[in-house]
DNA sequence: TAGTATACGGAAAGAGGATTCCGGTTCCCT
DNA sequence: AGGGAACCGGAATCCTCTTTCCGTATACTA
């Protein structure tokens, strides 16, 4: 007797119309973000709303089966510069990838940045953190990258970079990942936190906050 | 006869709950982002929601009000850090306030980073603008900063530290200011934009996205 | 090719938020 | 003190989503 959770293949039909829905998906939730509404998904796909709900339980699962994909490709070539013979190089040319991912994928920088709980992303994230622990290590080894940042602070910066989508010219993101880049460098690397300001004047900063009028 | 526009003072009542109304906003704003729904606000504020609606025209325009006086509030202190006589170290210590600022006002936040049009907030937008690249200028001519920043730049950055707000521990957004802070020195800056990917690579990057399944 | 489980489309239900409306109240001027 | 303009509260309206429901159509199996 076979598993229950294999009670029958899909029908050809509907197997057809998962494909479609996940590539309009991809690509309208690219374009506009979060804010891609269900009935606008299934125009895009070409199909009726109850089809989307068919494919899919809810719109977290269509996004997360999207994102996840994302996840996976990133961590692939995260894991691949990890073994890298010039790590620092491989990854710079890594964070380049990743940069893009944020600024041409509206979704993904959503997501990331929200630290959105998803179905399937948890696991495909945790791989690239994992990555990216090997491949600053290495590039710490080889005495190029600075030695007090983690795998953590990677994303982090990367989330950063991608919020430049809009702003000023098209190649604004590019400036701001260069600055980033280099305060990553081990030479002239002051040690974090390097705060200037001290906890006090931080929070007297907010009750400071003139409230209008 | 006197202009129209002056028709007569606000009633004491109406003048009480606008400065209720904005006391309220900056807070709920701060706290929750541009979520912050109108009849919260009200609640806060503690009236009704028609009141939030005699006293301001609609919640862009509340908004509005609050966003802006931040905006002169943080234009205030750049310009006073342009005077310095050690430029570098004021602006480290100014943009510790703006993004403390961007960490603390989750619409703050939001508003820069989507540089959303606002009423009165263009105008002291390009206020701090000004500001900053006077500071900027100064600090390059001291040596201690990268001469290829201009002011555009920093905003984007500073809006990038605000989106770590809740990454990981309560402190990410310190090390990521440090990290932007040390990309910003003059010594071991390399020249902006140093991309390693060629432009048809970074295209390629979107294409190439994978499709789940 | 007939019978049936699956799947489809799209109308309707449900939910949440911005904005409007209006009967009742409060301030201000004389 | 009294009249009226200005103001108040919050129920009601309008809109835009997400998600559900169900009559009809289609693909698979015998």
């Amino acid at each position: 007797m076979q598993a229950s959770t294999t009670s029958r293949p899909r029908r050809a039909d509907a197997e057809r119309n998962r494909t479609r829905i996940l590539a309009a998906a991809s690509e309208l939730f690219a374009e506009r973000g979060l804010d891609a509404s269900m009935p606008e998904l299934a125009e895009r796909a070409g199909v009726g709303v109850g089809t989307l709900y068919r494919a899919f339980p809810d719109k977290d699962h269509l996004l997360g089966a999207v994102m996840a994909e994302r996840l996976r490709w990133l961590a692939a070539q995260i894991e691949a510069a990890a073994e890298s013979a010039d790590p620092w190089t491989a990854f710079t040319e890594v964070i380049w990838k990743g940069a893009a991912l944020h600024v041409k994928d509206r979704a993904f920088h959503q997501c990331m940045r929200a630290a959105l709980e998803l179905p399937d992303v948890r696991e495909a994230r945790s791989r690239t953190l994992d990555a990216f622990q090997r491949l600053i290590e290495r590039a710490q080894a080889a005495g190029d990258m600075r030695g007090d940042v983690v795998a953590e602070d990677i994303p982090m910066l990367l989330s950063g970079v991608g919020l430049s989508r809009a702003a000023g010219t098209g190649a604004a993101w590019e400036r701001h990942l260069a600055v980033v880049i280099d305060g990553l460098r081990a030479d002239g690397a002051h040690p974090l936190p390097s705060r200037p300001l001290t906890r006090a004047q931080l929070d007297a900063i907010v009750r400071e906050l003139p409230c209008p009028r």
